[in-house]
DNA sequence: GCCGTTTTCGGCCCGACTGTTTTCAGTCG
């Protein structure tokens, strides 16, 4: 059973759960466990297998047996349970806003409006408005949220997310009305989608400012607002969350709605133990009221005896004990990479020639450029024959003195062929100044088959790099099926490097599966996989990643200088 | 349902906004 099978499943009960009027405690207990589970490296059922799910926090005797049974029956007596006493329908209701578990019960109990058809009937019948706290407002915005939803707005990718979030940031700033504008939320920590866009404002002037924000033209709609709390929604459908308070609390509400949740309750905690209280306004001695903290993020952790996290760590995933100890990492900064390794030209399936290619890279500061056409079994992008690649060697080489000291790689990007041989014999291979090599093709074959293609991949010495490891496209596509750890583990035991590929629908490998190979000593490479020079930008979203798997720059390859990065190719190719 | 350098029981983060309420519950993040 796959780990987001069991996420759902556990969500599912913590939904009934909550709907019947269960204890918070417990409704909680699941959310918390799915969550973790939703972000766990590895898979869940080899962990039950292991016995180890004891291992994930917030898992005791209950929670364990429950998943084992789980994977073993394929649902849980729990949940059948649950199901029996109300329709397991209910659930959908909870997508609508303004109906939590409470009002959901109230319907069903007396209208019995069971599933989101049976709610649009009601609202549109008239019906609702006869449930006490049900009235015409409701009713009106019910009406146009049932709309909404029937078209799914989904999450955002962080490459959409994050460039929307800087523009309305922008627009907000010219205001002049705030001292402070500053992205929040999810995008502050570099999550690879995004639900909504969270912006946190210092002003003095709170009232004005939300007068002036609410009538930029990016705003269609007003859902919220309040004097220091707007809820809006943009252009594009996406929702805005704005809180401003005073400049002396930007600090605290700064970290409070850049989150996540689990770290900001794991932070109250240990503010309780100490007899004080955490909000977006400060930090406060529960007994005298007195104000400890706030003016800065700094100034908040500091207080509690931590050093300032990354809010690209801030998952409740070990940061904290970690800000405690001091023994935090220094976490890789796009400044540190000094050179892209896959990049395409119009050699193959690129959409610009070498020479811009290696232009723009140059203007971004970089040391060093790969170029890493497709091999030639990539027909339909022009994958290059064997011939094709002398003569792109050749052409890199006729560039090489124009450009120096700045270095221009003849690389590879070979595909790895569903009988798991490289694309090009050894001699092709071993020729190149680098290769990463990536699957393109047969991603419906089972576990078994493709972890063994890429283990192949990553046992020949010519290869650097396993591009895009999981094949997953966000939102799209699932990544093939694929035995992980077993792929790390041969990384490890070749010294390859696993690909963070920085396209906002790829991000592959994940920051969850990045960690753990770091953890298991393999090295990163972060690249673009750049089909143009305005790809390279795309760096940022991979870096994002890179620190959400608290990676040192070191453990990236692209962040070494040029002379360190031949070298360590070059002694694997002595065996060839 | 989980968890314990005060606890194996009694806690479990905190506040804004809305609608419909005549003082606040429910929802949301």
């Amino acid at each position: 059973m796959r780990n987001d099978q069991v996420v759902e499943h556990l969500d599912a009960i913590a939904d009934l759960l909550e709907i019947k009027g269960e204890s918070p405690f417990r409704v909680n207990a699941y959310r918390d466990v799915a969550r973790r589970i939703a972000h766990h490296p590895e898979e869940i059922s080899i962990l039950a297998e292991e016995q180890r799910l004891r291992s994930i926090p917030g898992v005791g005797e209950t929670l364990a047996a429950r998943i084992v049974e789980l994977i073993q029956r394929g649902t849980t007596e729990t949940y059948e349970e649950l199901a029996r006493s109300m329709p397991a329908g209910l659930r959908d209701l909870l997508a609508v806003p303004g109906l939590g578990p409470k009002r959901v019960r109230q319907l069903y109990d007396q209208l019995s409006i069971a599933s989101l058809p049976d709610l649009e009937a009601a609202v549109q019948a008239g019906r609702l408005r006869a449930v006490p706290g049900f009235g015409a407002k409701t009713e009106e915005r019910m009406l146009r949220d049932l709309a909404r939803l029937r078209q799914r707005v989904r999450r955002h990718l962080l490459g959409e997310a994050w460039p929307l979030a800087e523009e309305i940031a922008a627009a907000l700033r010219a205001l002049r009305l705030a001292e402070r504008v500053e992205v929040a939320g999810s995008i502050r920590r570099r999550l690879e989608t995004i639900g909504d866009l969270d912006i946190v404002i210092a002003s003095a002037r709170p009232e004005a400012f939300a007068a002036r924000a609410v009538a930029l033209p990016v705003v269609e709609q007003v859902q919220e607002h309040g004097p220091t709390k707007l809820t809006l929604l943009t252009q594009r459908d996406v929702q805005l969350d704005i809180r401003v308070v005073a400049p002396h609390e930007f600090g605290s509400a700064l970290l409070h709605f850049t989150g996540s949740k689990q770290h900001n309750i794991h932070l109250r905690a240990m503010a309780q133990e100490r007899g004080w209280k955490v909000n977006e306004y400060g930090l406060f001695d529960e007994a005298t009221g007195a104000r400890l903290a706030g003016l800065t993020e700094e100034e908040m952790y500091a207080r509690l005896g931590l050093a300032w996290i990354p809010p690209e760590l801030r998952e409740d995933a070990g940061e904290i004990e970690a800000a405690a100890a001091g023994r935090l990492p220094t976490l890789i900064t796009e400044a540190d990479v000094r050179g892209e390794l896959h990049a395409h030209t119009d050699w193959s399936d690129g959409g610009a020639s070498l020479e811009a290619m290696a232009e723009a890279a140059r203007a971004r500061g970089y040391a060093y450029l790969a170029i890493t056409d497709h091999s030639r079994s990539r027909a339909v992008a022009g994958g290059l024959s064997v011939e094709r690649v002398r003569e792109q060697r050749a052409a890199i080489a006729a560039l090489k003195a124009r450009y120096a000291p700045f270095s221009i790689l003849a690389g590879s990007e070979v595909d790895i062929r569903a009988d798991g041989t490289l694309d090009y014999d050894d001699e092709t291979l071993a020729a190149f100044d680098f290769v990463v090599a990536s699957v393109h093709s047969g991603f419906a074959q089972s576990r078994d088959v493709m972890t063994q293609r890429l283990l192949n991949a990553l046992a020949h010495p010519a290869v650097d790099v396993l591009g895009h490891p999981s094949g997953r496209l966000i939102g799209k596509r699932e990544g093939y099926e694929l035995d992980v750890e077993a792929v790390i583990a041969a990384a490890a035991r070749h010294g390859k490097a696993l690909e963070i590929n920085s396209q906002p629908d790829r991000l592959d490998v994940r920051d969850t599966v990045a960690r753990r190979a770091h953890e298991a000593g393999v090295l990163l490479c972060v690249a673009t996989d750049a089909h143009s020079p305005r790809h390279y930008a795309a760096l940022r979203f991979g870096i994002g990643q890179a620190r959400r798997a608290w990676l040192p720059a070191e453990a990236v390859i692209n962040t070494w200088p040029l002379e360190r990065l031949l070298t360590w190719r070059r002694r694997r190719l002595d065996v060839l």
